[in-house]
DNA sequence: TAAATAATAGGTATAAATACGTACTTAATA
DNA sequence: TATTAAGTACGTATTTATACCTATTATTTA
């Protein structure tokens, strides 16, 4: 039986090691290559087309998992994208879905569980681990529940460039500058950002956006 | 010759795992037990006296790592503690020392480095990875780079209850209320935590609050 | 014991953010 | 083509936060 060839993508090189252990314990995994980032990743893709699966980090620097995500899929579409990773929000789980992954598990997953989800999704089926499953679920049986987290993505371009120099702790007039727009745009846009997101203030806007990926 | 008997303290399962089978390759260690989180780690050193080495993670939900590490040593002054922790900043490195650990090590380290380091601290001896030692180094060459940072553990009690309110996204007037006081003495509080750590505005404060681990 | 710090709180003033309404232009879409 | 969303911007008013200053009490430390 042919292996199921793996590309492991994750900044941190003894959790690899350690990933790479248990896959390569099971008979029929193998982990081919591993990545410390999504750029590093795209480069090792480029040059070599023995992957059948990846395994994808999403916080890592350089290019994060939801874009390498979007672009390996683009790229490479016969190759399945398993997520991996701490993770648990909901918007995490959609972006990285809608960006092309097959499965999302948490790494608080077991050893089996692990190499159901890679055998998984190399057969092109989807898999999800338990508490990720129960997100979903509650997500479809009470949308109102999460339509608070569900408009993170509606965000504008604009508006996610304003939240960002919020993060940085520069007053209207600053960002202004920087935006070169005038300071009355910028409260516009942060109006409109604590209205889509359901927030009141700085406090909640900038604990939102490190939470959501957008800083960092 | 007597194995390294170790005790994993990390809430994700699949890196203990990894972890677990990487130690358990080298001759001479053992991980003996595992805990998610600071609270099992101390119930399973309560009810078992065999751990040597105590591979300790810092954030964690229940106990972080820095408060673990601080009560094991108290009750368990001969078990000697390894941080092994994604986090890089100053900051937490200090705490973990401080707190009474003997090593600090990156995630990104490599297998042979990591038992490396489990064996060093075995023996009592202390160890930090390059960019951890780096990152002292260029601390004692020049102690004004890291004023910013060292004031971190100058915040009260008092002031980081203020701290962690204010991340919540509430009013002053809230605060006062939550903690009982006038929402004037919340306001001096937030005063001279600007000033001690040498930040601006809200946004800063919470950015800070964050990335030192106040809150979450 | 003298000095410093922590925790408390008020006066007064300014700066910044938020609320709500309105409005124009452009591009995408039903 | 009519509508919607994005991006731009202003008027006005209110609420919050920040900047100074001062001050009392208790505790800790030099």
């Amino acid at each position: 039986m042919e292996k199921i060839k793996t590309l492991l993508v994750d900044d941190h090189k003894i959790v690899r090691d350690g990933i790479k252990m248990i896959l390569n314990s099971a008979p029929n995994i193998e982990v081919t290559a591993e990545a410390s980032n999504g750029v590093d990743a795209l480069k090792y893709l480029e040059n070599n087309n023995n992957i059948d699966v990846v395994l994808m980090d999403i916080s890592m620097t350089e290019l994060n998992g939801v874009d390498a995500t979007e672009i390996i899929k683009k790229l490479y579409s016969k190759i399945n994208i398993l997520a991996l990773t701490m993770h648990s929000e909901e918007s995490y789980i959609s972006k990285m879905m809608n960006a092309g992954a097959l499965g999302y598990v948490l790494k608080d997953i077991s050893s089996e569980n692990l190499i159901d989800a890679v055998k998984t999704v190399a057969e092109g089926k989807n898999y999800y681990c338990n508490s990720v499953s129960n997100t979903i679920i509650s997500k479809l049986l009470n949308p109102s529940n999460s339509n608070k987290h569900q408009k993170t993505s509606i965000l504008s371009k604009r508006e996610i460039s304003v939240l960002k120099e919020v993060t940085k702790g520069i007053s209207n007039i600053e960002i202004a500058k920087v935006l070169e727009i005038s300071n009355r745009t910028v409260e516009t846009h942060r109006r409109n950002i604590l209205k889509k997101l359901g927030l009141k203030n700085t406090a909640e806007m900038i604990t939102y956006a490190i939470k959501n990926g957008y800083v960092e």
